[in-house]
DNA sequence: TTGTACGCGTTATCAT
DNA sequence: ATGATAACGCGTACAA
């Protein structure tokens, strides 16, 4: 188009590079590109003589295989769709790199769209995947009904993490929210917090409503009542937690701790609070979520409940190659576990 | 492999959904598959009439070009390669969400791989892009020599993000990094300080020779000697940046302010002064740089030089886009500005 | 302006 | 076990 390469007369000549084809090895190696092809893929037995003649040519030539011509050829493109939600979230980041490293490992390659949590979105991201020939698909989380993504599932293999949805090549797991989520609201109740306010996520999504329902877990083992005035949702942003505080302290329903679901919200409610004066822990003690790197950082640093979202990706990435091998696609997660930090104290009175 | 589908006797049921080729198109629409092709690559000329029944025939069917097809058969696959160091960086992160947006625009899609600030990990990750035929490739930053950037360039369109080179079909374009650390540093200096530390980052990199270059400047501007005592090389994370005050602390040559030379060591700097009991900003002033999410959050929120990482993403896929359609790549990238916030202060004497 | 025929690099089917 | 041969879906010279 812009490059004015001369037209390369016949053939051979597409790319100035060296690129080796599976026809060239074959030739190299004086047997027929099948059986390449054959050796490369295990698709059948080849006796070891030419196996051995085929292997150094492909070092020789320094031959790669050609992942596009595989893709249309009907044979696998090597590559993992990869439905994020915002790519750019410090949540999501970490689940990327997991996924990204260990897909590596196998020789697959990720692609990742965003959903940005709009079904449409969601819907036209798997289509794309769709038309590029990915192996697979991992969604994270999302807004797609669970049908669509039976669907989807009916011809590719799917893992969809953070819901629960089964069927043939449909597999999912998720993080034990709820468990987490009692355990934080556990930790304030140790310290002896009564009354602990509660920043929801939005509760369209499974986690969201996990996290809560852990949240009145521990309530309840506690002989606590429930105060609606006590809980406010939000959307798992930094202005999101921050607006939560506001909205929660205009209620005038006094409270000494605060769980917020997910860390980017208890960020944003620690400033929140500052700005109202209320110091953390001295005034309200804090317990975010998940456990990101800004957790550890935050001041002061943040109590939260620990869930590997890096683990999370590479359980995700590795069910995705379990499935894609003919196995049986599983995830062991390790359970939630509190970090106690500096955020949250003993409730002195 | 897994599914025991049908072994699809002849052709057309390789897959399950409404796979609808160029070919079922023509057919509809009477008239032969390069027709087709040409009307959807505008490559010449097409009488009305038959641009509107392919138009029509394409509605009607609800056909999707392949891109994979596209791509053996040496035309575009509409996917663009993009080099980035961390993917769950936060700072990367935001730019590879105004990647992904901007080409969404225009139809492509982003082939996301990690370089990892390693040199072999990058040529990989170049090689993975160019093997699936990306239609060009974006780089951030990173440590691949200029020569070889020169050379892929080559054969493809080439976006540089972060360094300075130049060619046929290599466009690079950086933030002004040096006026920013100026400007971060001279906020300091204005504020009555002349004891500032510096934590640069890796000094391998441009960016963060330019930011200690900056740094320099508004030293030199303001008749300052450079202590040596105050200055520290670190990583950009926000361990290293808690590393790095250790150190400053160390050697004890005071301070009064301290420039961390991104957000991210900036956050882990101000924990390490609080672990000294040193208070941002009573007893140190600290500047980050990048005016990342996390500055705005932090506590106390964070005096930084504002860089719209998004808008970087944004103008790097527009100058690809450009490039892609022949046109004169550009990129007007806002000039750095400070965001005076909570973490400074006037020294008090 | 339009159609035909071939090639892109690989896998899969069918013989041998 | 191995080798032809035909797809895969599309772009593109070349011919008409």
């Amino acid at each position: 188009m812009n490059a004015k390469q001369p037209p390369a007369k016949k053939a051979s000549l597409s790319r100035p590079d060296g690129v080796v084809t599976l026809e060239q090895v074959a030739e190299a190696a004086g047997v027929s590109p099948s059986t390449v092809s054959r050796i490369l893929n295990g698709t059948a037995a080849v006796s070891q003589a030419k196996k051995d003649a085929v292997q150094a040519a492909i070092q020789d030539l320094g031959y790669r295989p050609n992942p596009v011509a595989r893709g249309l050829a009907g044979g696998r493109t090597l590559s993992i769709g990869v439905v994020t939600q915002i790519i750019s979230s410090p949540f999501y980041g970490e689940a990327l790199l997991g996924i990204e490293r260990e897909l590596e490992r196998a020789g697959y390659v990720p692609l990742f769209v965003s959903g940005n949590w709009n079904e449409d979105d969601e819907r036209k991201a798997i289509e794309t995947l769709l038309s590029r020939r990915v192996d697979g698909v991992i969604v994270l989380a999302g807004r797609m009904p669970d049908a669509e993504l039976a669907t989807v599932a009916d011809s590719l293999p799917v893992v969809v993490v953070g819901r629960q949805l089964a069927g043939p090549q449909l597999f999912s797991f998720s993080f034990d929210n709820r468990e987490g989520a009692r355990l934080a609201t556990q930790h304030l109740i140790d310290q002896g917090h009564r009354r602990i306010a509660f920043i929801a996520g939005d509760l369209m999504h499974d986690d969201a409503v996990e996290r809560q329902n852990g949240y009145f877990d521990a309530l309840a083992g506690a002989g606590i009542a429930v105060d609606p005035n006590l809980i406010v949702q939000s959307d798992y942003t930094e202005a999101g937690g921050m607006l939560a505080v506001s909205r929660l302290l205009e209620r005038d329903a006094p409270f000494t701790a605060l769980f917020a679901s997910n860390d980017q919200m208890a960020i944003g409610a620690c400033l929140g609070l500052h700005r109202r004066n209320l110091r953390v822990p001295d005034d309200v003690s804090l317990v975010g979520f998940d456990d990101l790197i800004m957790a550890r950082y935050a001041m002061p640093p943040l109590t939260s409940v620990r869930q590997s979202v890096y683990e999370v990706g590479v359980e995700a990435a590795n069910a995705m190659l379990a499935m894609l091998s003919g196995g049986q696609p599983k995830a062991h997660l390790p359970g939630p576990e509190l970090v106690a930090r500096e955020s949250t104290r003993r409730l002195s009175r």
